[in-house]
Formats: C-alpha cells, sequence, structure tokens
DNA sequence: TTTTTTCTGTTGCATAGGCAACTTTTTTCG
DNA sequence: CGAAAAAAGTTGCCTATGCAACAGAAAAAA
C-alpha cells in the first residue's frame, strides 16, 4: 500500500484533531468489531493483526480475511446475508481506526487532512482489495486440495520473489483460509513433499517445481 | 450501480470525444480480453453480458465472475499469478469500452466530462465490486454443495425482496459459478425440494424455510 | 419445419477429503 | 522454570461429491 507512508503521518495528528473517527486499542484475542447491521463502519488497521472469521451453523471456522497493518475493513464492504456470525478478532495486540464511511464523502469541517489524504487515495486502497480478493477467489475455486495449497504457494513465491518462503500462517489457519479441512490439508502437503513439489520445514515452504 | 443513468447520459458524447477510450462491438461468444500481462486495462460493459472464464490444467472450467451491464472488469483487478487461461467471453452480443486506468487518474486534455464522472464515481464503482466480491468469497468458502446453494438462494432473495426469485444462470453455469459438480449439484438440488427445502420449477425457485 | 446443439435430469461407481481421535511437539503463561 | 494450552502431525473410517455416461427436453440454427 503505498498510501502507508502518509498514513504515518497523519495518524497522529488526525485522531487528535478529527472528530469523526475514533481509535481504540485491543488486546489479543479481543473482538474488535462484529457485523451485523448496517453501520458504514470503515476500519483501518493502525498495528497488530487481525482476522475477519466466521464461524457456520456447524461451527465451521473460516477465515474469510487476514487483515495488517493499514489494511481496511468494516461493514460496508459487506452484504450481511446469512445469519452466521462474522466478526474481525485480533490476532496481536491491535490499533484501530474507526469511522464511518459517509464521513469519507462528506468530509469534516475541520477540513482534515488525514480525511482528504484518505479521500483521494481511496480509489487505490480499494482497487488492492479487489486485487485481493480476485486472489482469493481463484484460489478457492480450485477444485482439489492440492490446487489450492499449490496456488497458494506459488502466490506467496510470487509476492516473495522467491520460490522460498514464510507461511504468514499457522498450519491450522491456513486451513481454515483455504476452506478445508486441517488433517486432510497435512495429508495432501505429505503427498506434496514426497512426491517432490515442495520442500518443507516449521513454516518454511520451498517451491521445487517449475 | 447508481452511476448507471450518468454512464448511459455520457457514454455517447464520450467515445465520439475522448481519445483515451475505445468502443469495440462483440458477438455471442467471441473472446473480449484476456488477461495476461500487466496492461492495466480496464473495461465496462455498455450492453449484452459477458463471463470472465478460467479453465485449470485440468480442463475444469469455471465461471471466475459475471459481468452484467455497466459491470467493470480488467486486469488492474487481477494479479496474473497463475499460468490458467483467463479471458472475458461474451455471452450474448455486447459492447464494451476500453481504457488504460491510468487514464482515469491523468484525466485527458479535453477534460472529457466521461472521465471526470467516472474519476468522480470510481471509488463507488469498486466499493460495490469489493462487495460483490465479499459475497463470492462468502459462498465459496461454505464446506458443502448444500451451503453454497441456500446461501446463494439467500442473498438472490434478499436482492429481489422476494423468496421467489430467477436464476439469473442456466443450470450449468451455475454449477460453474459455485466451482461445484453439476450432477452433484442437481442431486442436492433434488434433495432440497424433497426435504422441503425449496421449490423448483424452472429457473424460478422459491425458498421455503425460515 | 427439421436438424443440431445445448441444457436438464438421473444414476452407478470410485475416491478425495471431511471427521474423529489420537500422540507428539511447540508455544504460552503463571 | 513447569504446567497448560495450542499447534503439528498421523491414521482409519466413511460419506459427500466428483466423474462418466446416459436419455429426454428445450433452444438454437439451418
Amino acid at each position: 500500500m503505498d498510501l502507508s507512508f502518509k498514513i504515518e503521518d497523519f495518524v497522529q495528528a488526525c485522531t487528535k484533531n478529527c472528530n469523526k473517527m475514533q481509535k481504540k486499542s485491543f488486546k489479543k484475542d479481543e473482538i474488535i468489531t462484529t457485523y451485523i447491521e448496517k453501520r458504514n463502519q470503515l476500519c483501518i488497521l493502525i498495528s497488530g493483526s487481525a482476522d475477519l472469521v466466521r464461524y457456520d451453523s456447524n461451527g465451521n471456522k473460516t477465515i474469510v480475511e487476514h487483515f495488517n497493518k493499514y489494511d481496511i475493513f468494516g461493514e460496508i464492504f459487506y452484504i450481511i446475508a446469512t445469519n452466521n456470525e462474522l466478526f474481525v478478532k485480533a490476532r496481536k495486540e491491535c490499533e484501530v481506526l474507526f469511522f464511518a464511511y459517509d464521513s469519507l464523502k462528506h468530509r469534516c469541517k475541520q477540513n482534515c487532512k488525514f480525511h482528504q489524504m484518505l479521500n483521494d487515495g481511496f480509489s487505490e486502497l480499494i482497487l488492492s482489495k479487489v486485487t485481493f480478493l480476485n486472489t482469493r477467489v481463484e484460489l478457492l475455486t480450485k477444485r482439489t486440495i492440492r490446487d489450492k495449497l499449490l496456488g497458494y504457494f506459488t502466490i506467496l513465491s510470487i509476492r516473495n520473489f522467491s520460490n522460498s518462503f514464510l507461511l504468514p500462517f499457522s498450519l491450522t489457519d491456513l486451513a481454515d483460509y483455504l476452506s478445508i479441512d486441517r488433517s486432510a490439508m497435512m495429508r495432501e502437503m505429505k503427498n506434496l513433499k514426497d512426491e517432490g513439489f515442495i520442500r518443507k520445514s516449521g513454516n518454511r515452504i520451498t517451491l521445487l517445481y517449475r
């Protein structure tokens, strides 16, 4: 996100001056926000990391999305169509900025610099979100666990400019992220190792094919 | 899309005046564009309907996305991470506007009204795309065919303000959209009918539960 | 209209992968 | 540090779902 440095510059000044915006801190495993009704809430993660988590009626957990520094999230991005619980949970200690989406369009009276900046860069910000989501869909539409894993590894290897990289998740969470059973995933990972597609030690994966 | 009427107003004037933009027509089943490399291409569907289709290495077809009037698509929204074919194919006769994303940011010299309008409304446009994609992810992360179908039906029923609605796809395409096997889907649909969850005649579905 | 193609609906079979139930290893925390 | 909790790793069983292969209905083309 090429906005990040600007955010860093403005965030402190703005949380002091801008009344449309709230900054809160959360400890590990605290619920940051729940997606329930249309509050038009928009959030920016300032520090830490968090997950958008859903539990379906069978108790299956899915990591719908994983957020890092300067990622944005909130109900505006969602049609709340199901009655599944959908909430954002702090993975580590977090700082989060909250504001209403409306206030983005109608800048606050003080003509807060941060708002202006955000407004200007907002397209870019969501554009990158679209890219990310498309990648996600690409992965999820793959039919087999093998294809999902290899697809994900390929993306990570591209992102890291190397065919060796660290998984940003625990394996347990990776399974939830790819929406597959953990033990089945482990099984398939073993197969991929045995068949020489990947090498794996701890959370480090090396792609061997291509 | 609340921009649509504006698009309608401006599109004709702009295709005549704006040199950064191209309008093309396509017949049914013609390839509109292929996602290969980073051309930063951005497209708007003016009329007709089209699909973003992927064939994976096993020959499985997936409808990654389905486009209708005034939907936007193009490579900017994609990280081309896989070597799978990814292209947009006309489902019916189509008219499409092509332009480079850069030209959105740096408006053309004539200060083309359409550009300006698009720039202003671009955030809204992508925002709705994010919402759509999140819905898609929500569906795809569901673990069973039953949950995917019921999830999708629920969304359609909300969208139509009625628990009776027409499927926007053929059943064949619906299966591709949900990334599941068609015959397995038919089987599950039969079960849902037999168990009294839905009623179905042709492409019309009625949700009976809740 | 007739022919051809596409879509729908159904079924038998095979298997990928979900589920449960463990043990072992690693991490967290008092 | 030691205890407790979480994550990694493994395996057997079983069913949901993919695949193939149809026939009939509907739509498109000729």
